[in-house]
RNA sequence: GGCGCUUUCGUCUAGCGGCUAGGACACAUGCCUCUCACGCAUGGAACACGGGUUCGAUUCCCGUAGGCGCUACCA
């Protein structure tokens, strides 16, 4: 066999955002193309006018960019194989509908959706192939001076592919191995409609994967029952020998409950399904993103590189071009995985910890000044360097380190209840602290902490008591980081403020 | 209903005839410690069921059951 070069495609219908689970089929096209130095091209399969929504295109090519995915050709790149909206193949389409109708392969059909409806309503489990279709009003049924005559009038018709019935025919799929189905549970698919002269979708894929030289199909499961019929179309072309390998990868499942993933799911379960925020043209609900909820792109990619395939060792963590190195269909699983976005979450975490602190202080730095702090970056990296380790969101970061940014306005009640309990003496503690604190020859952390810890010892107080009233005072509740890393950020005049202010404030007795 | 795919801890999964069935998330406990986290350590937790094949089945085959998908002039 020739070396071909490999081509995949990812094609999604612009009717709407960018479902999660599409994202993931996007991710192994891509990884698969690049590890085998191949192409990455983006089709827009747009065969059905009138589902078509207006800004969908935009927002899947936003979502790319945003993932850091990109196309080696296609719609909004360009490239030899074009166009690459389907919309704009129509000619083509006609062509090869055209061969197929001359070479008996298909027939036309008459038949009005009316119609349709009464025979399915009349015959239980009504198909339309080799058992009904002289029932039918078509090409086959009908005689020549009956079509020509519809044809004259102006009759709407669909072009139907002429399934053989009783052949076997064997699917290769790289993830499932064989896949056999006869043909007679097949029925006669619509491939063309002649109301808006547009092909469905089976025959415009087929004819553009020949076209577009596409080497490898890897999509979704729910493409698997229709894929004998894709085989069926590339041996009615003639295109056998060029036929691209399957590969159809398992369902993104709901965490909880029954079925796949939906669009419904995420907002409320409490975590997107979309990479980026919808906002719907027409109903103008407003379905959450990843990007807006504060995922970092890698770490969705991770996440979503994981459900369905694994790199055979103990691995997780991985960079994208880690996982170009290691992707491996046939290490794809076969059975529905379930989006445990917990383990996203964790993901995220993760990527938090490994990014540079000031690649988060990049991130954190907007959501400081929406709040009116006008923190000089060098500073707001510190807190970050200090801080990151224990949110798994950037956005989570105001509410574990505001303290460093602005004095308390009030203190938390479980933590006065715990370290405040006998305020006469927790009011002494934090009184001889600033006064030690103010006329001690240093400040720095380093080197007045052990200063405190001597004069505690020398007081004989219990450290955790003085050092959490203190804290408590300082931050507005017994949480946060080392307490001489925060005194060193604030400095020693904003340390004694804060102090002596919550010694005003708080109960005396 | 028909057709197809599928089935290992709660979840994602490793395993490709012989293992104390491994890892990760989540959960629990402990350690660290001026607090809260982080981190670290430890622990509980799975081969759907029934037949075969075999000296031996989580692993191969066949059923059953469950899950999922498809069944449009949608993709």
């Amino acid at each position: 066999m020739t070396e071909k070069k490999v081509r995949v495609r990812f094609a999604p219908s612009p009717t709407g955002p960018l479902h999660i689970g599409g994202v993931r089929t996007a991710l192994y096209n891509y990884l698969f193309a690049r590890q085998h130095g191949g192409d990455f091209i983006f089709r827009i399969e747009d065969t059905d006018s009138n589902r078509f929504v207006p800004g969908a295109e935009e927002y899947i090519i936003e979502s790319f960019q945003w993932l850091g995915l990109a196309f080696d050709e296609g719609v909004g790149v360009g490239g030899d194989h074009g166009p690459y909206r389907q919309s704009e193949r129509r000619d083509i389409y006609k062509k090869y509908v055209k061969q197929l109708l001359e070479n008996g392969k298909a027939y036309m059909a008459f038949d009005t959706p009316e119609e349709l409806e009464a025979k399915r309503g009349e015959i239980a489990n009504f198909q339309y192939d080799a058992t009904t279709r002289m029932q039918m009003r078509n090409s086959l049924s009908l005689s020549k001076e009956e079509v020509d005559a519809l044809l004259a009038s102006g009759h709407q018709y669909v072009v139907r592919f002429l399934i053989e019935p009783g052949v076997e025919v064997d699917v290769h799929d790289i993830i499932r191995g064989e896949v056999v189905i006869n043909s007679s549970v097949l029925d006669d698919k619509v491939l063309y409609k002649s109301a808006d002269e547009l092909p469905t979708y089976h025959l415009a894929n087929i004819v553009d994967d020949h076209l577009m030289e596409v080497t490898h199909v890897i999509r979704g499961e729910e493409w698997l029952p229709s894929a004998p019929l894709h085989v069926l179309l590339y041996r009615a072309f003639g295109w056998e020998d060029t036929m691209p390998t399957f590969a159809h990868l398992p369902l993104l499942l709901k965490p909880e409950g029954n079925g796949k993933l939906s669009k419904r799911d995420g907002d409320r379960l409490g975590f997107p399904v979309f990479p980026l925020e919808w906002h719907d043209p027409k109903t103008g609900d407003i379905s959450s993103g990843y990007r807006e909820k504060d995922y970092l792109p890698e770490a969705v990619i991770n996440f979503l590189a994981l459900l369905g395939w694994n790199p055979g060792n103990d691995q997780e963590k991985m960079t994208l071009d880690e996982m170009i190195q290691l992707f491996d269909l046939s290490r794809c699983s076969k059975a529905g995985a379930r989006f445990d976005y917990k383990k996203l979450v964790w993901f995220n975490h993760e990527y938090i910890l490994s990014k540079s602190d000031e690649d988060i202080a990049h991130l954190f730095e907007p959501m400081l000044r929406e709040r009116g702090i006008n923190e000089e970056f060098e500073r707001i990296v510190k807190v970050v360097s200090l801080m990151k380790g224990r949110v798994n969101f950037v956005h989570e970061l105001w509410d574990t380190c505001c303290y460093f940014f602005q004095a308390p306005e009030s203190y938390d009640e479980k933590s006065l209840k715990k370290w405040w309990k006998e305020p006469a003496v927790s009011n002494t503690y934090v009184s001889e602290l600033c006064d030690f604190i103010e006329n001690a020859p240093v400040f720095a952390g380093a080197e007045i902490e052990p200063l405190i810890m001597e004069w505690i010892a020398s007081k004989e107080w219990p450290v955790g008591k003085v050092m959490n009233a203190f804290r408590v005072t300082l931050v507005g509740a017994a949480v946060g980081p080392h307490i001489f890393e925060l005194t060193d950020f604030i400095g020693k005049e904003e340390t004694l403020r804060r102090a002596r202010r919550a010694l005003d404030v708080l109960p005396e007795a």
